[in-house]
Parts: C-alpha cells; structure tokens; sequence
DNA sequence: AATGAATGAGAATTCATTCAT
DNA sequence: TATGAATGAATTCTCATTCAT
C-alpha cells in the first residue's frame, strides 16, 4: 500500500475521531482501527500522536495564507461583506477539526492557538481594507469607526462559527446560509 | 472539618485547575493536592471527578434563572446594551470555568452543552424584548430586523467572550472594557 | 499493609529479577508478579522503574562509606591483607545486583558506575596507607613500588569479583574460600 | 552488491553500535541505518539479530585458538609475562565487543559466555607451561606456587581489561601501556 | 469523616520480524 | 537480492476509583 495513501487514512480517522472524541478520546488504538491499518503503523507515518494534529496544523497554516488572494471588492458592501463571510465560513469548514482542536486544546498545544490566531487577523485586514477604499467611494458614511465595525463583523462570524461546530447538536437556530444571507446583510446595511 | 469546607475546596482546587490544564488534566490527584485534602477524600464528597463538574454547572444553571430579573430598560439605546452586554460579560466571568468547559468538554458531556446553550437564549430573549419595546417607542427605526440584531447581538458578545477566555494570551487586542464602551455602542448605534 | 514493606517487597523483587534477566529483562510486569503486588503499585512506590535501581544504588553509596572504618592493621601482612580481601568480597556479595548493574548497565546509568569506582578507589587508598605503614614499620621490602602492588592487589580482587559474579555457572575453578585463603596469601607473602 | 560486503557491514554496523549502546540498544532499525541498508535486509542476511551476535562469538571462538601458536618463551620472566600481557590485551582490544557482551549478556546467551571462558583458560594453560619449564630451569623459585601464580596473573589482566573496556569514561587511572611496562613487571619480579 | 494503600483498565510507543514486490 | 510497508507482542506508565482502617 503506497505510503501516502495509509497517511491519509491516518489523518482521515483522526480528523473523524476528533470531532466525536476530543484530542485524548481519539486513541492510537481507535485511530487504527478507524483507519483499518496497525496501531504500530500509525508511528511509521507519525513521529508521534501528537504529530498527526500538527500536519493538519501546518496545512491549515499553508491554506491560511491562500485567503482573500483572489478576493475583489465589487464595491457592493453588502454583496462584499456576503462574500467575506462566505469565504470565512468556507474555511472554517473545511478546517473544522483545526478550529475545534484550537478551542478546546490550544492551552495544552500552544502552536494551535498560534496557527488560529492568524485567521481573524486575516480576515480583519481584508475587512478593514475594504471599509477604507469604501468610506473613499463615499460607499460607507464617513463618520462609520472603521476598525470597530470591522472588529465586530469578524466576532460576528467567530461567534457564530464556534456556535456551529462546538454545540453542533442544538446551533442557535440560526442555520449557516440564513446567517450569511441575512445576518450579515443587517450588519452590513448598517454601513451604509 | 465541616463537609461543606470540604468540599468547596475541592471545587476551587477542581475550579483553578481547570482553567490551566483542562477537565483531563486535572487529575484527581492534583486536584487533592492543590486542595489540601487526600486523593481518596475526592470520592467521598463526589462520586465521582464528574460529579464535580456536574456541581458547577449545577450552580451555572441557578445562576442563569436569576439574570437580568431585576433588569429595568432605560429607553436609551445605547445604554440599555451596554449594560445587557456587561451583565452578559461579568456572567461569564463569574462562570467561566463552566463556559471554557463548555467550550472544550461539550462534545463529551452534553449537559454542559444544555446548560451552556440556555445562556444566549435568555440574553436574546432580554434583549428581543426590549428592542420590541423601543421600535414601539419609536427608539428603533421600525424598518430593523428585531430577531437579526438581537441574535447579531449576542454573536458578537459571545465571539468577544470565546477569544478572551479560550485564547486568554492573544485577545484580539480589545480589551473587555473597550470592547464595552466602544463596539458595542457602536453596534447599539445603527438601531438608533 | 505498611509502605515499607511493599518498598521492600519490590526491591527484593526487583534484585533478585535483575540478576537473573538484567536491567531490561527485569520489566515491571515481571517485578509486580514476583513482589505479589499490581503493577501499578510499583509506580506509587517508584517514580519510575529506573528509580528502583537508584536506590539500590544509593544504599551502595552510603554502604560504601562505612567500609573500613572500623579497619586496624594488625602488622602482619599476610593476615591483613587477607582481612581487606574479605571484606572486600563480603561487600561485593552484599551488593552483587548493584555490581553487576554496573558492569552490564553502566554505559547506560552513568550514575551507576560513578558509584561503582568508589570502591576500588576507596579499597586501593586502605591498602596503599596500610602498606606504607609497613613499609615504614620494616615489614615490607623498602623497594617495594608500593601503589603498583596497591593497583594489582585491587585488579587482582576485582577480576576474581567479576569473574565469579559475572560468570557465576562456571567459576574459573577457585572458590572464592580457597581464592581468600590461598592467592591472596600467595600475593601478600611476595611483599615480605 | 556482493553478500558479503552487506554481511560486513552490518557486522560492522552492529559492532560499532553494541560498543556505545548495548545489545538490546543496537536496534535493528539502528544497525540498518549505520549500515546503510535496509531493516529488513539484515534478515536476509541473518536469521535474527541474535546471529550477528553468533558470528561475532564464532569469529572469536576461531580467533581463540590461534592464540600462542607461534609464542616462545625466552627463559626471561619478566620479558616473557609482559609478552604474554601483552597478547591477551591485544587480543581483548581486538575482541572488544564479544568481551563486552561476554561481560553483560552472558546472563542471557549463555553460549557467549561459554566461549569466553576459554579464553583465560587457554591463556592459564599458557602461562602455567611457561612457569613450569622456568621452575625447572631454576629461573622461578622451586618454593613458588605455580598455579595460584598464574591464576593471579590472569585475574590481574582480566581485572585490568574489565576495568578498561567495561568502564571506558574513568578507568582506575593506569593506562594500558602503563600497566604492561610496570604493573606487570612488578608482577613478575616476584617469581624471580 | 478522612486517610493511605492498592488496583485494573487502558494509553502511547518500541521493536524484532514478516510479507509483497 | 534488496526494499518499503506493515504487523503483533510487549513495555512503561497514568488515572480514576475502591478498600481497609
């Protein structure tokens, strides 16, 4: 079996068993048999346990760094400030178990909380980017407090992500399109 | 030495150490050890290290009921969410042990997620109430999406409470009393 | 059942293991069997496996100190060193575990052979004042070198120790009786 | 690649690696990557690691019996027994590792220890013949004790060699050349 | 009511060895 | 012949919990 193919069985049952079990609940054991390979396989691929979150780490650091590249203001805020929040969500999504991993045990592994911390700050430049070449179009009133709002707009969306995938069983009745679509549009018509 | 003594020690020691080293590594070990009391004694006050936690969200619950009952809205905007937001913020600092094991644990016990999740629901509540008295004054602009601000509301309070306790090192730069005094009249600002 | 004798139920457990199997071979599961006590009682007793060995170490060290203190030099030669060999012997046979230990384990335990060479450190200093004195007094040939005979007389014991100890299913044919008796007199009676 | 060489290097690789870390140290994975070979190469070339360890001991066993083939005594005590020193420590020097796993392993692989034996035997054999021939030559004192001599003098080499290979960081201060010139002159003059 | 001692069920990891190519 | 991948058995150690006093 080509190695690379077992390492990703590997990181697949642990991202699979974070979710459900926690850091300490997804065992060695459990993840082999998740992954249907050896427990002593595991080791071959990982220096150790913890190694396995830290490549899922290190790719959610790579794919942090590919954000908002391609990204264009329309100069709609509202269609703009949709399509942050859309590409933030997104993201959040497909990193689910780092973001998880980051709440519940960045105070056991530091570089988590590190590697998560480049996201709102992320996603803040870009928002506050935008505000500025706005309030400039006349776009957003002049008077608006362009590093507040755009403080809040990304706690908005941190609110509502770790509403979503901490108590994934009861979320704030507010499912994740109906947020974008109209919770960030009142946000947004706000600045109008 | 009185039962009770007993065991409020060991719910301090249990409550200290949950915030450094999360619910499994505070052992019960330690958790004696910080407590003064003999690892063994654990078990004769609780039956057992999750009963302990069983007891704080206990207290949370009983907590939760008392908020905002003497809460008397000014008519002021601005004011009237500064305050919602303080008494939403003190709460969870008086409570956060249970909120970070909210946070990290809920997967694991769901009646923290239960408890927890009754928190955002009574804040709404508070303040769904009180911008339906105002759009009724006249305070809000009657165009406003009550059920959206109210819910931004409390995303954004949460947000601010997730990153102060959960990254405690690297807040995103807003101090709990600015963020009070500055983002949320700013938000409280546009209803107006 | 008292903490002291579990102490020593393990160390004499362990001894007696390592003698047979070696440090590696002496596993805890093996110790626990032997001893009559869990596994993991081992552990409450013994930071660690490795510390059962320290103490056995630590007892050789302070054992160490004691030798010879209460040592007088009759004048005669032959008997006295006779008298340094047994004792020699008798400690070595007291500490056979921690002997060994050092002679298999020490590129491992560094700790272990520094203990180990205070004795014939120790030995070669009471033979060295002892042969002077006789030197002095007219019993020894004045042309004596005396600390090659001091270093020989040691080497000498030392690998009659090893040999016995190390090799123990086929001595090379000296009792250790006769080894006492006979080639210590034999070595002592060249210095008249 | 011709087997031999592979066989070589992995002879060479386990040797090395014994010498620093042990029998149970020297890994397979170890001895693979000093050799430069693959793990499981070495099983190809030998049945288990337990046979790298046999043609080592079988090597020395051949070695052993060439010992003295050629050895000739002058008739001069002292020359003679350096010469015979000499020999066994070369020997030893150029057998370092079987008599180092002789010394920690033979609890364990109780054939190491067999062919070790033979060793100080053969030597014994050696120097009792020579004593022999010299009593009757008149060279040694007719009074002396032949074979408690020559017992002393193997237990003082084999002491001495212990003590240089088995403790390589502090030897008793007597550095091999030292010990050849001087120790054992010493030795010898004795008999005279 | 509190303690000291002991326990059993795992947990992560290592290692010699085998298997398929 | 040599390799890369995989394995199973074993090892040290941790932890919540129970038992006897």
């Amino acid at each position: 079996m080509a190695t690379q193919q077992t390492d990703e069985k590997i990181i697949k049952a642990f991202s699979k068993l974070v979710l459900k079990l926690g850091y300490q609940g997804t065992t060695t054991k459990r993840i082999a048999s998740e992954a249907g390979v050896n427990e002593s396989t595991i080791f071959r691929h990982f220096k150790d346990k913890h190694s396995i979150l830290e490549q899922l780490v290190n790719t959610y650091s790579r794919d942090i760094e590919q954000i908002g590249q391609s990204f264009e203001f329309t100069g709609d805020i509202v269609q703009d400030l949709m399509r942050v929040a859309t590409i933030y969500h997104d993201f959040v999504a497909n990193h689910q178990v780092v973001f998880l991993l980051g709440l519940r045990e960045s105070y056991r592994f530091p570089e988590i909380g590190q590697a998560l911390r480049q996201l709102p700050k992320r996603f803040k430049n870009l928002v506050v980017t935008n505000f500025n070449e706005m309030v400039e179009a006349g776009e957003i009133r002049a008077t608006a407090n362009v590093t507040e709002e755009a403080t809040n707009f990304i706690l908005l969306n941190f609110g509502n992500a770790v509403f979503t995938y901490a108590y994934p069983t009861a979320r704030l009745q507010v499912p994740m399109k109906a947020f974008l679509a109209e919770n960030i549009r009142t946000f947004a018509e706000h600045l109008q």
